[in-house]
DNA sequence: CAAGGGAATGACAACGTCGACAATTTTCAT
DNA sequence: ATGAAAATTGTCGACGTTGTCATTCCCTTG
C-alpha cells in the first residue's frame, strides 16, 4: 500500500511536509504543496485511519447500535439521518445490531471499543425506555428514540409523541368531529400512552365526554410477534349505533385495517368516516387511497440532531445528560372531511 | 487508555507474552496464561484494532455502500443478514449512503479505502442493474440485489424474481382461476420485467390466452417520485364485463390499493376476487385482512450469503466474477380462493 | 553427568502518521 | 550590506501491535 513515504519519495520533500500538505497546514511553498499534491494523484495515495487513530487517539468514526434495523421498517430514517450528519461532517459509521439479545449487546460494546470509537448512537427503532448494557463503558453516548430506565443518565432525543397526538386531535375537533373512535398501540411502545394521553386531553378540553369516545386495544405482546386485534376494534366501533365520525388510529400501519373494516361493511373514506393515522410512514399513508392525513414522526431530525450532539458531547467533554423532544409535524392529506 | 504494555506490566511479563495469550498462541504455560488473563480482566485492557490494522494491515472490517437506506424500508433485512454474519465471524461493519448521488458514492470509496476495508458489500434498496462508481478502486466486492451493467466485473447475489412470479401464478393457476389481472410494477425496477415475463409465460404454459390476462401499469418515474395508477388500474380490472377472478400485484404495497378498490366496488376477498402481492414486506402483507399470500423475497439470506461469499472472495484472492441467485419462497395465507 | 532438543519467554523492529523541535532558507528593516 | 525575525523544511520518536529471531530454562537420552 501506497504510503506517506513514498509520495514523500516520490516528490522529494521529508513525509512531514507530506503530512503538512495532507492536513492543509500553513508554512508550505505553493511550488512544493503543487508537487505534493501531484504526487498524491500519481500514487493515488489514500491516508491511512488506523495510522491517524494510533497517533491522535481520535478514530473520527461514531457507532450505531440498534436494537432491531429488521423487523421494523420504520425508523431506517434515523439511520439516515447520521449518515447525512456524519458524511458532511468527515465522520464514518460503524453499525451493529444487537437483535433484542443483551449478551450480543455487550460483545458489540467491546467491538467498538476496540475500534477505539468516538461515541456511540444507541438507536431504537420503537419509542421506549431501554437501558444500554453499556454498565462499565463509559463512551459518549446519545439516545435515539429512547430513554434511559434510571433517571437521567444520558443524553436522550425523542419524537413529540405528545404534540403530534394533539395536533391531530385538535385537527378532527375543528372539523367538527365530536364523537371520535380511538385504537391503541401497543402498550409496550412509549408512544402508546402519550399518543392516548394527548387524544384524552385535548378531547377533554374541547368539552368532550368520556362517552364521546370509543377507545379500543389494537394490539398487544411482544414486539414482532404481538396479538392484533385492530381490524375486529374499528369494525366494532364502526357498528356502534352512534357510530363516531371520525377514528384516529394508534399509527399508520394499523389505519389499513381500519380503512379495510370501513369499506367492508359499505363506508366511505372520508364521506361516512373520517380517519388519521400517525408516524406518516409513506408506504402506507401514501399508497391508502384516500391519502391519509397523519403526524410524521420526525426520524430524519432525531438522526441528524443527535449526531450533531454526540459531536458536541464529545468535544466538549461534559456530560450535559438531558432529554430533547423534536415535534411531529402534521401531514394533512384526504382522509377527513370538514363536517 | 490501556494497551498492551500496561497489561505486561502488571503481568509481569513481555508485551509479547501478553500478544500471545490474547491470540490464542502456543507456547505459554498455564500459570502465565492465567496471571496475564487476570491483568486483562483487572485493567479492561481491548485489543486497539487500529494498531492491528497496522501490523497486520488488514482491518477486519467490511463497508457496506446502499443507495437509499431511505425512502425504501423493504430491504433493510439485507443489512441484518449481513450484520448478523459479521456479528458470528468477527468482522465490522463500515456503512455508508450514497443517497443516489455519484459524487458521494466515489467520497465513500475514498473513505472506505482510508480505513482499509477489506471488502465492500454494495447494496440496493431495489433489485436493479447498476454500475459501482469504483472505477479504478480494486477492493474485492459483491453486489447485492442488483448486478453490474458492464458485463460480469463483480459477483452479484440477486433475488429470483422470476421464479417466485412463476410459483405465484401456478398457485393462482392450479387452483382454477383462467382470467387473471396483473398490475406491473414500475418498469425501472429490475423485477418488474422478471416477474411480469413469468406471469405472462407460465399463464401461457397452462393454455390461457393474452386475452385472459388483463395487464396494466402500476406505477412509473423515478423511484420515491413516481406517478401512481394503482388504484385506477384495479378499479379499470375489477369493472370489466368478464372481471378476472384473481390479480397479481407487482409487489405487496400496491396490494394495499387494489384491496381499497375492491372493497369499495363491493368486491369481496377472497369469495369475489383473489389477490396476490409479491416480495412478503410484513407492514403491509400481515396489516392487510384477509392476510396476503405472497412470494417473499429472500433479503436476509441475501444479505449473510453475500457476506460470505464476500469473506470467500477476499481470502481467495481470484474474484470469480459470477451470479449467484436465491429463490423466493411462497407464503401462503388467506387472500385466495380455490375456484 | 554431558549433550541435545524442545518449550517458554523476551528484545527489537516495523507498520503509517504526526507532534515537538531543530535546521535551513528567505525576507526585511536598518 | 547585515543581522534578526519569519517562513520553510527536515529529523526523530512515539502511538499499540505482532513477526522474527534470540535467549533462557527444563527435560530426556545415552
Amino acid at each position: 500500500m501506497v504510503s506517506i513515504v513514498s509520495v514523500a519519495k516520490a516528490a522529494g520533500v521529508s513525509n512531514k511536509t507530506v503530512s503538512r500538505v495532507i492536513n492543509g497546514e500553513p508554512h508550505v511553498t505553493e511550488d512544493t504543496r503543487e508537487r505534493v499534491e501531484k504526487a498524491i494523484r500519481d500514487l493515488g495515495y489514500i491516508p491511512n485511519m488506523a495510522a491517524r487513530q494510533i497517533r491522535s487517539s481520535r478514530s473520527n468514526t461514531f457507532g450505531i447500535i440498534t436494537d432491531y434495523v429488521s423487523t421494523t421498517p420504520y425508523s431506517v430514517d434515523i439511520v439516515r439521518g447520521i449518515q447525512d450528519w456524519a458524511n458532511t461532517h468527515g465522520k464514518s459509521i460503524l453499525m451493529a445490531n444487537t437483535g433484542g439479545l443483551p449478551e450480543r449487546e455487550a460483545e458489540i460494546w467491546k467491538m467498538f471499543q476496540s475500534h477505539r470509537i468516538d461515541g456511540v448512537l444507541y438507536v431504537t427503532m420503537y419509542h421506549r425506555v431501554v437501558d444500554p448494557e453499556a454498565g462499565d463503558v463509559s463512551i459518549p453516548t446519545v439516545m435515539i428514540n429512547c430513554r434511559p430506565q434510571t433517571s437521567e443518565l444520558l443524553p436522550s432525543i425523542e419524537p413529540d409523541d405528545f404534540q403530534g397526538a394533539r395536533d391531530l386531535t385538535r385537527y378532527l375537533l375543528e372539523r367538527g368531529h365530536r364523537r371520535i373512535g380511538y385504537i391503541r398501540l401497543n402498550p409496550i411502545l412509549l408512544g402508546a400512552e402519550l399518543r392516548l394521553d394527548a387524544f384524552r386531553r385535548t378531547a377533554k378540553e374541547f368539552g368532550l365526554a368520556e362517552s364521546d369516545l370509543s377507545i379500543r386495544l389494537g394490539m398487544e405482546g411482544p414486539v414482532g410477534a404481538e396479538e392484533n386485534y385492530v381490524f375486529a376494534a374499528a369494525s366494532d366501533i364502526l357498528q356502534q349505533k352512534d357510530r363516531p365520525t371520525a377514528i384516529m388510529s394508534g399509527n399508520d400501519e394499523m389505519a389499513i385495517q381500519i380503512y379495510i373494516a370501513a369499506l367492508t361493511l359499505g363506508l366511505r373514506i372520508p364521506q361516512d368516516i373520517s380517519i388519521v393515522g400517525f408516524d406518516d410512514f409513506r408506504t402506507v399513508s401514501l399508497a391508502l387511497k384516500p391519502e391519509l392525513t397523519t403526524a410524521a414522526l420526525p426520524y430524519y431530525d432525531l438522526g441528524f440532531q443527535g449526531a450533531e450532539w454526540l459531536n458536541g458531547v464529545i468535544s466538549e467533554e461534559k456530560v450535559r445528560a438531558s432529554r430533547r423532544v423534536v415535534s411531529c409535524k402534521l401531514v394533512e392529506r384526504t382522509s377527513v372531511r370538514a363536517l
